[in-house]
DNA sequence: AGATCACACCGAACGGCATTCAGCCACCCT
DNA sequence: AGGGTGGCTGAATGCCGTTCGGTGTGATCT
């Protein structure tokens, strides 16, 4: 898995997917040198490699009723590592990471309000292990972007 | 901006399209039941009501030469409120936002190493009014999955 | 009630584009 | 030199995005 290198022409192409998927093969060929063919081609190959998991939408959180966001630390009394199923069963969990330091989980979630929220944090202290949870809240969000592919 | 209602049809279509962005119109009404024109009637008027923002690509960060991810508190010594052209001239930093608490800014970066984090580090530091980091390292990541629609 | 309007959907038609493929070229290995 | 591999071009084909006329329904106004 993760086979084969990526050059600079599939960081380009990359780059141009992220920034609109839904442009044309030919387009896309031509920002990078390439026919429409040899694009797909290598847009193909991303894919089957998996360097390209997926093709999806970016959606405004607000318009779909998930206007609050916060970080939340979760300390451990256990190890964790096993625990990702806990985390992904509750569904306002919208990361999950295992981190160096004092705590031992760090996740992002996203609700409608506070009291949501509120509820979140309860349900982490049902997950087996956590010991305490330190919330902070999103006031502003300056920006969210792809990973950088150039 | 943002106006109209967002209904459960339309939070179907966006769960479908979170998942698979590539599937044809006609597949997509079928799921929700609408004709292949419905269907992209919907998502047109979405799209144009900014409730999906954009359509891209999700990418394996370690296949691109990402594989370090850090979460990083930055502390402040003045209002920040207006820093967001800073942090995103930094481009390892994927995400920036504004934070309640004793750090001021929580940012999310990526990058190949753990000396380039280190940079990143000492690029903070150079925006005006920054007194502060916290830097933590993830060492796994459960999941990363898209805002939930449904 | 009846008329008018707005809105959402369906089904068909058109044209463009994704996808495939044969042929070609450059490079590497033996 | 010869054969194999990988990547590219350009063209052909068929599917699918996109548009549009027509219909049904529910709301508003007279």
């Amino acid at each position: 898995m993760g086979n084969g290198i990526v050059d600079d022409v599939d960081r380009a192409l990359i780059a141009e997917l992220q920034r609109d998927a839904t442009q044309a093969y030919a387009t896309l060929g031509k920002v990078v040198g390439l026919s429409a063919g040899a694009a797909h081609d290598r847009v193909r190959k991303l894919r089957e490699r998996g360097v390209i998991r997926r093709t999806t939408v970016d959606v405004d959180p607000t318009a779909l009723g998930r206007g609050v966001l916060a970080f939340v630390m979760v300390d451990s009394s256990a190890w964790m590592g096993d625990a990702t199923e806990s985390f992904a069963a509750i569904p306002e969990i919208q990361e999950a990471h295992i981190i160096a330091g004092t705590a031992s989980v760090l996740v992002k979630v996203r609700t409608a309000t506070t009291e949501q929220l509120q509820d979140v944090l309860r349900r982490l202290y049902l997950i087996e292990g956590v010991s305490g949870t330190q919330a902070t809240v999103v006031l502003e969000t300056f920006f969210e972007r792809p990973v950088r592919a150039d």
